[in-house]
DNA sequence: CAGTGAGCGAGCTTCCGCTTGACTT
């Protein structure tokens, strides 16, 4: 039996602690937080001080009752959870929770997992720092009161099952702000203006500095040009420089897996939990940017062996970031002298990205030398700038350049950083070709996940723990969407100057198109605004960073947690209570004008099934003639659609003709257009209008589908002709009427009975619930089916 | 999933931060 229990809160890193410190020790993990605070509404007394009732999660109940046991067997129990406000409350927790004594508990902490810090930190233990207990508490009950007094509000008077947040709902009013600053922009168009000289090899880019907003004036500055003298007025050529960039965070990792390999934030933090767990590379939810010592020598050992003493360079990364805690190293290959790993390509590529960039950190810079020509025009008192740039030697580029977001792209494109031919004072070039290009300025860029992300941590809002879980929550709540977007074609106008003469041309380019970004639904934005206008100081991007000051002067025992929830809970509960008194329901209703036939009112606004367009007034005594209805369609907003896009919506649904003796009707669905017929439904291809489908085309598309549907189908059943056996992308599979169930490998789809189907749906459990971080027995799973049933009964 | 847009009104939903497995139409 060992003497010692220390517990720390993952278990990949207890397996690893173990092999450092011998037989003595036994070393557990306890998975993270081991209680947290009761699910119903009394687990705060507001009014006696703030008391909160705890409760061990079920999931949570086996490592605890294991926990007990050791700690009782044990001679001396070590608390060696994070060192941050988290990990010294999961130590109380653990205190509390095993009933560990005084005389025989150590609280221990470590930056770094390596030998020589954990034998230091078990050197040096201390006791449980309650300061920093209670900020925790301050800030749990804090998130608590305010998630469970604000979603509330919201069910009343928006819709039911809707959340809010501390942290959520800044994210989402990041995305509904930036929606409406893009909606608001004017691009303003100028003329740019490039000139190529010489030939072939020689040949360099030259651009005038300013930009011609007229195309007369564009016009006459390439005519000026034409016969001008182009003479080199000055010759400039400066040393410069460029550094790594400090090894990865989490937030960091998140952007530049995003950048450089298309991960979401989650795909990202699936794939770096697997190669920590495989023991590849240190902690992957960090915020801090140093690296251990044991750390450091390795990489100047792997610098220096594998590229050479003079690449190498001893460097201390300090965070920017007033809120990071530090528990942790920067994430980092577990032994630098790995290249590359075993694993699927996934983890192979983020693997390559981690060791480069931690390697490239302690790396020299990269020097270079920036050459500036300025070139005078004999007939025009402007004048052009060349630059070049050369790299004199590539100290940390030789593994890793850091890319950026593409926002400002027209300022780098042109050949920025491009060679530059021997040139002297003085000397007189030869032009080749000049161009006058109509370019336009461009909105502020929508949000990646990853983007997103990099705000809120400047904004100090979240933990790297919580980034890739919150994304997912204001995407689930439909505030936000993630999605691809076509663009606008739009035309521009290139003047361009050869020999003697200017050639005019329009031409065309796509822009606006989007790949995965962040936009705001109509739901996201009327809740946003709600908030915004009933609880401004919740929602403000500041709210975070003041009370996380007051978090702090809680741990340094500046300030008690029970008198900072105090002062925050009466104003806001008051608002909270007048709120649900006074306020109205919010729709967000907009007018859009006189239907131009029948003058009857437009508006838009959203209802219990999204958002709606509503033709004429709702029905009153007096006024018994019932508006029309039509839902708007994916990619329409209440915000920004127009009158005209809104009546184009009464077209459809549009009967398109008989089949069998049954109507064929064209609408659009929350998968896009769609032909119903018979009960049967089949999507319409993209290349064809939803408003010219013509009969023979639906008739067409009617029977393709069925020819479809009869390749996939293995076989069908003369006892219920709902159930059918059919191939499916991943084998085949059952269909039970709406349920799919798949077939277990031992048995042959061909012979399957009728009986052994039923038996096979009967047997899926009809709870099962998704998802990552779904918890299995959260709700009662009867209480809901009957309620669904209601409302279907209600509707006949 | 699929055209609706009232309301008899039960009982439900919801936060942020620590951690992993089991699961995938």
């Amino acid at each position: 039996m060992a003497k010692n229990l220390l517990i720390v809160e993952s278990p990949a890193k207890a397996k690893t602690i173990e092999g450092y410190l011998g037989k003595d020790f036994t070393v557990k993990s306890s998975y993270g937080h081991i209680r947290d605070l009761v699910k119903s509404e009394d687990a705060i007394d507001t009014a006696n001080n703030f008391t909160q009732k705890y409760e061990v999660p079920a999931d949570k109940k086996q490592v605890v009752s294991e926990l007990k046991k050791l700690a009782k067997e044990a001679e001396m129990v070590w608390l060696a959870s994070d060192e941050d406000r988290e990990g010294e409350a999961i130590s109380w927790h653990l205190f509390e929770t095993l009933g560990l004594k005084d005389a025989t508990t150590k609280r221990i902490v470590f930056h770094e997992i390596t030998k020589p810090a954990i034998l230091k930190a078990i050197d040096t233990p201390r006791k449980i720092d309650y300061n920093l207990v209670n900020a925790q508490q301050a800030r749990r009950v804090l998130d608590r009161l305010v998630g469970f007094e604000l979603s509330p509000v919201l069910w009343k008077k928006v819709k039911p099952s809707l959340s809010a947040g501390r942290v959520q709902s800044v994210a989402v009013r990041l995305i509904v702000d930036r929606e409406r600053e893009i909606n608001k922009f004017k691009s303003e168009a100028a003329f740019k203006i490039v000139a190529i000289f010489g030939k072939g090899k020689e040949a360099f880019k030259a651009e005038l500095a300013e930009r011609f907003s007229k195309q007369e004036d564009a016009e006459k500055f390439l005519s000026d040009c034409i016969g001008a003298d182009f003479d080199i007025r000055s010759l400039e050529t400066k040393p410069a420089k460029r550094s790594p960039a400090a090894p990865f965070t989490t937030s960091t990792l998140q952007q530049e897996a995003s950048r450089k390999l298309g991960y979401s934030v989650a795909r990202t933090m699936q794939v770096a939990q697997k190669l920590y767990e495989s023991g590849n590379i240190t902690y992957m939810r960090t915020d801090s940017v140093n690296l251990s010592e044991t750390a450091l020598n390795a990489a100047q050992q792997e610098i220096v062996s594998a590229y050479g003493e003079k690449y190498h360079q001893h460097r201390k990364y300090k965070t920017k970031n007033a809120s990071a805690q530090e528990a942790h190293e920067a994430i980092r290959p577990t032994y630098f002298n790995n290249h590359t790993i075993d694993g699927d390509s996934s983890e192979k590529r983020l693997y390559e990205l981690i060791w480069k960039r931690a390697i490239a950190s302690q790396m020299s810079e990269a020097q270079f030398e920036k050459t500036t020509a300025k070139i005078s025009i004999s007939s025009r008192r402007e004048e052009l700038t060349a630059n070049g740039e050369v790299m004199k030697f590539d100290g940390f580029l030789k593994v890793y350049l850091e890319s950026a977001d593409d926002e400002e792209e027209d300022t780098q494109q042109d050949g920025e950083n491009a060679m530059l031919p021997p040139l002297t004072k003085g000397q007189r070039l030869a032009l080749q070709e000049m161009s006058a290009t109509e370019r336009f300025s461009r909105p502020p860029a929508r949000y990646t996940e990853a983007s997103l992300v990099k705000k809120l941590e400047e904004l100090g809002i979240g933990r790297p723990s919580t980034y890739a879980p919150t994304i997912s929550t204001i995407q689930n709540r439909g505030y936000v969407v993630k999605e691809e977007r076509e663009g606008k074609i739009r035309n521009f106008r290139v003047l361009t100057l050869k020999g003697d003469a200017i050639v005019k041309e329009n031409k065309t380019e796509n822009t606006g198109a989007e790949r995965g970004k962040l936009f705001p639904t109509d739901i996201g934005a009327v809740v946003n605004d709600f908030l915004v206008q009933y609880f401004n100081d919740i929602v403000d991007f500041h709210f975070t960073a003041s009370v996380e000051k007051q978090f702090d002067e809680i741990a340094q025992g500046l300030k008690e947690w029970t008198a900072m929830l105090h002062d925050f809970y009466n104003p806001f509960h008051k608002e909270v209570q007048s709120t649900i008194e006074t306020a109205d329901k919010a729709t967000g209703e907009r007018e859009l004008g006189a239907h131009p036939e029948n003058g009857k009112k437009i508006s838009v606004r959203i209802g219990r099934y999204g958002p709606f367009v509503q033709v004429g007034d709702s029905a009153t005594e007096e006024n018994d003639e019932k508006p029309l209805y039509a839902s708007l369609r994916n990619g329409q907003s209440i915000e920004t659609i127009s009158l005209e896009e809104a009546l184009e919506l009464f077209k459809l649904p549009k009967v398109v003709g008989e089949y069998e003796g049954k109507v064929m009707k064209v609408a659009i669905g929350r998968f896009g257009p769609y032909i119903s017929h018979n009960s049967a439904f089949v999507s319409l291809p993209k290349e064809i209008d939803p408003l010219d489908v013509t009969e023979e085309q639906a008739i067409e598309l009617i029977n393709a589908k069925r020819k479809k549907d009869a390749e996939k189908l293995i076989k069908s059943f003369d006892e219920d002709p709902e159930v059918k056996v059919l191939n499916g992308r991943w084998g085949p599979y059952i269909e039970f009427g709406k349920l799919n169930v798949k077939i277990p490998k031992d048995k042959d789809p061909l012979t399957l009975t009728y009986q052994e189907c039923k038996a096979l749906a009967d047997a899926m459990p009809k709870d099962a619930k998704k998802g990552r971080f779904g918890k299995a027995a959260s709700a009662k799973p009867a209480a809901k089916a009957p309620a669904k049933k209601k409302a279907a009964a209600k509707k006949k």
